[in-house]
DNA sequence: CGGCATCCGAGTAGATACTG
DNA sequence: CAGTATCTACTCGGATGCCG
């Protein structure tokens, strides 16, 4: 195991975070799970990467956006765009100049998101290897009983 | 603005962080974007609360999960388990008794995840009262320009 | 030209019933 | 108990076309 970054002390610390965490969210109803519900917006593989970009471009037109998420459709940028705004993590800025032009950057609320978010993409990047490693492990161990 | 977190210092340290791990990713080809690929899975919001009550209860059973993870299917709750299994966050031991049994636990490696999840998740939750009222208000501005 | 809305196909989620 | 199978419904995503 290279993973030796997780000691005992560390997953009872994680534990306890977990607990309070936990301990705030039992109060409501379970319908409405909050991380669920937040973060099915603003952990979004695309919201992801265009909040990423917004934090290390101060701004950003739409198409500027589009190219540098690789993949991403108008239609899913415009959405996710919007809802972003609408959650409060980004600005927009209309010009209403002959070509029309639209700025995009993120609000303070936003900026104190991607500073977390960085952390975990941070994580993410550096072990994203062993993951792929992992998945390819993980198909091999089928064995050779599946024949058909 | 009470959300005074956010310092211009803070906002050049995380384009810094940007920046280097951007840098390292333009390095690949655009169509693999590790963080696109493993977040899909690692920050969708089911697996989210999967690993985070992992996190929580050292070792849980399928239907323990379910009953904790409010709304989720057999179908989806099974998926996501063998695919956090196959990335390596999540180890699976079946006991063959004689009513089955099946437990699920936290690898070193996903605990390391939920580490660097959990301080993502309390910001969240901390926070999630300002996105939905954010919500609202954004919907309210609309204004009675839309009639119909 | 840049941004957005519409359409339609494909994949995914959810409910239920069933099996080892 | 721990899933799988199946079916439907729906959301998502991609291409296209429209409008400012």
């Amino acid at each position: 195991m290279e993973m030796e970054t997780v000691t005992e002390n560390q997953k009872v610390k994680t534990a306890k975070k977990l607990k309070k965490m936990f301990g705030h969210m039992d109060r409501r109803q379970m319908e409405y799970c909050p991380i669920r519900d937040v973060m099915a917006l603003a952990s979004d593989k695309w919201s992801i990467l265009i909040l990423l970009y917004l934090g290390y471009y101060p701004v950003l037109r739409f198409n500027a956006i589009k190219k540098k998420v690789y993949g991403i459709s108008n239609k899913v940028l415009s959405e996710r765009l919007k809802m972003l705004e609408s959650d409060g993590y980004l600005k927009r800025t209309l010009f209403p100049e002959v070509p029309i032009r639209v700025e995009y950057r993120l609000t303070d609320f936003g900026h104190s998101y991607v500073e977390k978010l960085l952390d975990l993409t941070e994580w993410v990047t550096t072990y994203s290897d062993q993951v792929v490693a992992n998945r390819m492990e993980y198909g091999k161990s089928e064995g050779p009983c599946s024949g058909s």
